[in-house]
DNA sequence: AACCTTTATGTAATCGATTGCAGTGCAGCA
DNA sequence: TGCTGCACTGCAATCGATTACATAAAGGTT
């Protein structure tokens, strides 16, 4: 009357052997004769056995899951990384446990929760502020689990971490409204204390000087890589006495909230001024105007570090630090054009 | 040397206590005298002990994660939904394990594993469409987790559910295009097979209706709620003798596709063709021009489903089927005008 | 034939926390 | 004083699978 689930002495009982071969048929088939393999393997098929987790991780001192610190799980720009990720935990039977870190900075204690080995193997982080307390306690000694950044990282590097090349993309940007004939190049930034909005500008900066040019500062529109703040960096180039010609936008979002806000004012692009975003969403190459980016392969970024932290998680002794930079490259569409006097 | 974690024994020894008694102090403090719940309180932080939740689960009975069936993660529609998910969770101590379905259709063995008690305490799918097979594994039975679906639903109504009120957002959208004049109205569907492409095209049927009106089969654009889809039905727009005046695509994605596609042959929105869209995704407000659309609570649909599946997994006795319906409204922006004849 | 390998399987300890049951001590009451 | 009841706490079984070690059988060697 109650299915209660089978259990591997069902299994061991229905087959005639003992749970400790039931065990290894499924997990070790090589290790048992093969006429008891089949017989177990049927008995196993027709209880409909599945293994418990609990027990097995218990036993086998493990949980079978890695934690992904996200800042914002809403962001769309995230979710292609997570996909990334998730292609790879498939193939490998582990299981992937999304926690949000938003709330958590509120609270670091809830977020070191999920840093003990207790909750998972490994820790992919695409959250680069986490509080100094948070990272000092994952850092610390043998039995924390591994940790791996993927997109954003520590200014510190104490920790492995797969990214972009990101100030080669701020250079990228340059170069291509430098070669339009723009001399006067504005730029909307991420948050000042991170290390993305850094490499980018850093790229940017040095990109501009090369070629014997300089931003000035109210040149610099301060954002956070959201809609809004391209909204807000439209009003502020608005206010100008002299507009730069071109703008590089840290995300394609900023730039849309951008370029959107200034339509909304009567300003056209490229047509008043050049645009170039970073990210390329997928959205890029529908906006109107159809926006010129810089392309990071978000998947790839999630793939290469899930691979990363396996084989960290496999690693017997303290993995080396180990730091995988992709690249970038620039998509030309509409956004941008010609300096026209 | 080797710094092992602590578990209970330790903490119990350090405080001069039973394990049972640590343990009850943790879990149910009430249940101890207060002197000895300070003490093992002081030696658990002393300790620097965590619970290991494989121990505790295999005795509870219990996973301690929800599995989230999404059909492609990489999609920023469910993003938010996700958030939602998550922000109840984080109060309950839940784990929320995200699976990608995309593969899984290929494979069902692959998500069967999920739907086991073993894996997840509860599943919410926000994937209408799952194999049959999958369903019928997951509904038979005392032994399986409670599953509940979120925006999607499936047709025969065995699960609960939680969900827009999709057929009213059809109503709405071709309402407001008819009060505006148009006359020939077309229409962007999702995938045939998909409850929320019959919903949206009941709805919208039901009000031309009403109105007298009709839609001709050539307006009615097969999609799938991708851009490119968009992009396909502006194609087939651009082909007709007779085009509609108006069109309610029935996503956001397929909508910004549609008008980029049209832009790029010299057709403007909300010039030539008014377009209504459904989801409200954030950059609907900064697309050129700006989107009328249909939004959706998705943050909402999230923790609607979330609170559901907790109370489910919470009752002891099989709970009944359970169906939520949450309201949409309509969002006047740019992509719409009056009939110009 | 005696002995050593190799292969296949079983026995039983183990992972760490929870919890039913039993015991202890103390207060209240007749 | 003796008894009942209550509040705490401890003992030990238990959750289900894994695996080190022991054992047994079969094959090989001299």
């Amino acid at each position: 009357m109650e299915p209660k689930a089978p259990k591997i002495t069902d299994v061991a009982r229905l087959a005639g052997v003992s749970t400790a071969t039931v065990s290894r048929a499924l997990s070790k088939p090589e290790s048992v004769a093969e006429s008891t393999r089949n017989t177990v393997l049927a008995a196993a098929e027709k209880t409909g056995y599945r293994v418990n987790l609990s027990a097995r991780n218990l036993r086998r001192q493990r949980t079978g899951a890695i934690v992904i610190l996200v800042p914002n799980i809403g962001n769309p720009f995230f979710s292609e990384i997570l996909a990334g990720i998730e292609t790879v935990l498939s193939e490998s039977d582990i299981n992937m446990l999304v926690v949000d870190t938003r709330q958590a900075h509120m609270k670091p204690q809830l977020v070191l929760e999920y840093l003990h080995a207790t909750r998972a193997d490994g820790i992919i982080a695409l959250d680069g502020s986490l509080p100094d307390a948070i990272l000092a306690v994952a850092s610390s000694g043998i039995g924390a689990p591994p940790i791996i950044f993927a997109c954003e990282w520590t200014p510190g590097g104490e920790f492995s971490s797969v990214r972009a090349n990101n100030a080669h993309g701020g250079e990228l940007a340059i170069a291509h409204l430098a070669g339009l004939g723009h001399r006067i190049i504005g730029m909307i930034t991420g948050p000042d204390d991170n290390v993305l909005t850094h490499a980018r500008s850093k790229g940017a900066i040095d990109a501009l000087t090369e070629k014997g040019l300089a931003m000035a500062p109210e040149h610099v529109f301060a954002g956070d890589f959201s809609l809004d703040a391209g909204a807000r960096a439209a009003q502020s180039w608005l206010e100008l006495d002299q507009r730069p010609s071109a703008v590089f936008s840290q995300s394609d979002q900023m730039a849309f909230g951008f370029i959107s806000e200034l339509a909304r004012q009567g300003i056209s692009v490229p047509g008043d001024v050049s645009v170039v975003g970073f990210d390329d969403i997928a959205i890029a190459q529908c906006f109107i105007p159809a926006l010129t980016t810089i392309r990071q392969p978000r998947k790839k970024l999630g793939l290469t570090a899930a691979r990363v932290l396996i084989e960290h998680i496999g690693a017997s002794s303290n993995p080396p630090i180990e730091t995988t930079i992709l690249d970038v490259e620039l998509i030309e569409r509409d956004s941008t054009g010609a300096f026209a006097g």
